[in-house]
DNA sequence: ATTAAATTACCTATCAGTAGGTAGATTATA
DNA sequence: TATAATCTACCTACTGATAGGTAATTTAAT
C-alpha cells in the first residue's frame, strides 16, 4: 500500500469518526493531503469502496492492537480491564467516536459492503471479549452474554461521551463492570 | 403547532433516525409531505433550528411516554424492565436508531444548540433510570452508576442491532441486567 | 357592516456552493 | 516504451438558503 493510499485512509478514518459516512468527501480528503479529488478516485474507485476499505483497515488495526487475551493473561494483565482501558484511551487520543460505532448507527442507509465490514468488527470484538472473559474464569454459560453486554456498554458509553464531551461519564458507566471483574478474578 | 409543522417534524425525525444529521434535507422533507422546500423554511428558519426542534420534541415525547417510575412501581410494574422493553419496542416499531443516539455520535460536527438538546435527553433518561433503580430497592450508593451503565448499554445495543439487523443481539446484551433486576426486586 | 392592514401559508425561481464521478492530457518512474 | 500516478477540466445532481409574489384568512379601524 502506497503512502498516498495510507494518507487517504488515515484522513478518511479521521473524518468518518467525526461526522460519519457523510462526514467525508473526495474533495475534503484531497485538500487535507494536498492532492486533487480525481487522484483519490484513482486509488479508490468510489465512495463505497473507500468507506469499506477504511472500515476493514480499522477493524484489522483494532483487533491487532488488542493482542491475544491468552497472552495478556499469561503476562499478568486482565484482558477485560485491558479492553475497557483501550476503549477509554481511544476517546482521549483520537477525540472521536469508534468508526464502526458511528457507521453502525447509519447502517440503514449505507451500502451493504460497508455494513458487512461493520458486522465483522462487532463479531470479532464480541469473540475477543468472549475469550477474555473465559480467561479470567467467568462462568462459561454466561460468557457470551457478558461479552455482548460489555461491547454494547462500551459503544454506548463512547457515544454518550462524544455528545457530553465528559470522560467521567465513561468511567461511571463502566465502574460496575470493572468491580465485577475484580470479584471474579480474585 | 400546525399540522404542517407536525408533519415536518415527523418526517425529519424519521430521516434523522435513518441517516443522522445529513440524512435529511429540506427538499426530501418537502417532497415527503407534498410541499416545497421554501415552505419548510417558512416553518423552520434553518437546518439547525429544525434539527434542534426535532430533538427537543423527541425527548419530550420519549420521557412523557415512560411515565413516572413511582407510578409504574405502584401499579406492579418493574420500571427498569419497563424501560428496557420500551427501548426494545422502539427498535421494532420505528425501525431505526434512537434519534439522540445517532446524533450523539455526530456531536463533534453538530451546532451547539443541537448538542444541548442531546445532552438534555441523556441527562433526563439517566435521571429517570436513577429513580427507577431507587424504586426497585437497588442499593442507594450504586444507583447512579447503575443508571448510567443501563443507559449506555441500551444505546450501544441499539447501535449494534441497527447494524446487524438482528434483535436477538439486543436480548442477549440485556439479559444479564434483566436477571440482576429480578434478584434485587424479589 | 365595510374596508384596510396585517398575517399565514404556501408558491416559483434562483443563488452560490458542494457532492460523487468521469474523460483525457500530462508527468514521473522503471 | 510501458505503466503508474497525478493533473485539468468538466458533468449532473443536490445542498441550504433567499427573494419576491399570491391567495386566503384574520385582525383592527371606520
Amino acid at each position: 500500500m502506497s503512502d498516498t493510499e495510507q494518507a487517504i485512509l488515515n484522513t478518511t478514518e479521521e473524518m468518518i469518526r467525526q461526522g460519519g459516512y457523510n462526514g467525508f468527501s473526495f474533495r475534503n480528503i484531497a485538500d487535507a493531503i494536498g492532492i486533487k479529488s480525481s487522484s483519490v478516485h484513482y486509488h479508490f474507485e468510489n465512495k463505497e469502496k473507500l468507506g469499506a476499505a477504511t472500515a476493514k483497515r480499522y477493524t484489522e488495526q483494532f483487533i491487532a492492537a488488542l493482542g491475544d487475551p491468552v497472552d495478556l493473561k499469561a503476562n499478568g494483565v486482565n484482558p477485560v480491564t485491558y479492553y475497557i482501558s483501550a476503549f477509554r484511551d481511544a476517546i482521549i487520543s483520537d477525540n472521536g467516536m469508534c468508526l464502526c460505532g458511528i457507521l453502525g448507527t447509519e447502517a440503514n442507509m449505507l451500502p451493504e459492503s460497508i455494513v458487512v465490514e461493520l458486522n465483522d468488527f462487532f463479531d470479532r470484538n464480541a469473540d475477543w471479549l468472549e475469550r477474555a472473559y473465559a480467561q479470567i474464569g467467568y462462568p462459561a454459560e454466561g460468557v457470551k452474554k457478558k461479552a455482548l453486554q460489555t461491547l454494547s456498554l462500551l459503544e454506548g458509553a463512547m457515544l454518550i461521551c462524544t455528545s457530553k464531551k465528559d470522560l467521567s461519564f465513561f468511567d461511571l458507566s463502566t465502574q460496575l463492570i470493572l468491580d465485577e471483574i475484580e470479584t471474579v478474578n480474585n
